[in-house]
DNA sequence: ACAATAGTGTCTCTTAGACATTATATT
DNA sequence: AATATAATGTCTAAGAGACACTATTGT
């Protein structure tokens, strides 16, 4: 066999839901190339790692307990000049984590409105990143991702609020997700949101599909 | 910076619609390793090379122009002993092409229920391009890059049956395709097929998202 | 004439979307 | 008591699914 060599990376596209706001979490970089530009977390595959375990680990040392976190593969990225020390190969990834009460180790939750230009490619990587949880909140469950273990319908509804900018309507989306069988499972807990009456408590169900899908207002959006 | 060296491939997932069989094609190899087995068309990406430019120009040495072709990256495939010459990362892709008169060069187009083993992992690389182009064909007008330049909303709902493998009602399913703005742009022509009222011929429109999408009958599909 | 395919119309049922009211908590 | 949040019910409109008929070709 005959190929020129790369070096391979996994980038990670944190996103978690904070304030209300969709969040990606960036280190700022410490050596050059690009060193102080803020950037997507990642690392090289080791010599005996497959691509997805390289990314647990490097959720792992950030500080983020693999605990039923969402984890995928989103795309790979080589444009031949994309990294300025030679042919680097990057693997971008996407996780979905609850909004944790401590920050993870390092880096900081960033809006993702506000992330601006990033080093290398990962303006084009996050961009990819959102724009793939977008899509799936529509047609899975994986907006639970982003709530704890225990969690209020209010807590989903704001999840898709903050990740599409839509208010959908509290009954009609009350109506959706408890009539779609397997994707919450009623703790019979309730709890108090400070004011108000207290909302009941769900865990995520095993439905991982949603169907028919929850349709967010398309305009325009790529294929 | 430091990492292991890989070899970087790209493997090619072509499928197209023949006799009303979802296709795909298949090259036996060579030379080892897997030499004598069927095996997904590829190879290793060069020295300046990105990654889409790559997978065109193995789709163009396999005898596939590039005219209007769909294609896509899937994902990439990276276990450490997928290939026992050494560490070799693969980018799977997808591309959808129409029935062609003619065979491509080298390679046959083999049913997807029949490919049965493939060379490397590429089963779950075939795997994964089919389960794409399925989903794809619910919420895009993805399902024209299997048709002619010049189709019949026959040939079109086809295409939907040789994938999903399900026989849409041709009253409902015409008046979906042709409700979609932008899907369909007719022609004014007219063709036989052979027996029966000529069918009305079109293009593809500029449309590529479908909304609200075609849905299959989903029971029990992977997230 | 007959067979085969194309194209159109109607009815029903499900679901999304809009909207008002009642229930239960905190202050 | 006042306020804030949660939960439920009803109406309407749009679209999917089932179904019957007419239209245009080749044999």
């Amino acid at each position: 066999m005959r190929g020129n060599l790369f070096a391979v990376a996994v980038d990670l596209v944190v996103l978690t839901v904070r304030d209300g706001a969709l969040c990606v979490l960036l280190r700022e970089r410490t050596a050059p190339p690009f060193a102080g530009e803020p950037a997507l977390p990642g690392g090289f595959v080791q010599a005996r790692e497959d691509l997805l375990d390289a990314a647990s680990r490097e959720l792992a040392e950030i500080g983020l307990a693999i605990e039923g976190h969402h984890l995928e593969q989103l795309a790979s990225y080589a444009a031949p000049d994309r990294d300025p020390r030679g042919r680097v190969l990057t693997v971008g990834h996407l996780a979905l984590v609850p909004d944790l009460p401590e920050p993870p180790g390092e880096g900081a939750w960033t809006p993702v409105e506000k992330a601006g230009d990033l080093a290398f490619d990962h303006s084009r990587i996050l961009a990819d990143g959102v724009e793939r949880a977008r899509a799936k909140l529509e047609y899975t469950t994986l907006a639970a991702a982003f709530c704890p273990a225990e969690f209020t319908i209010s807590q989903l509804r704001r999840v898709y609020e903050a990740v599409w900018s839509t208010e959908p309507d509290p009954r009609n989306f009350s109506r959706k997700v408890t009539s779609t069988p397997g994707f919450l499972v009623p703790t019979g807990e309730k709890v108090s949101s400070g004011r108000g009456r207290p909302g009941q408590l769900f865990r995520r169900g095993p439905a991982t599909a949603l169907h028919p899908p929850m349709l967010r207002d398309h305009a325009g959006l790529p294929a």
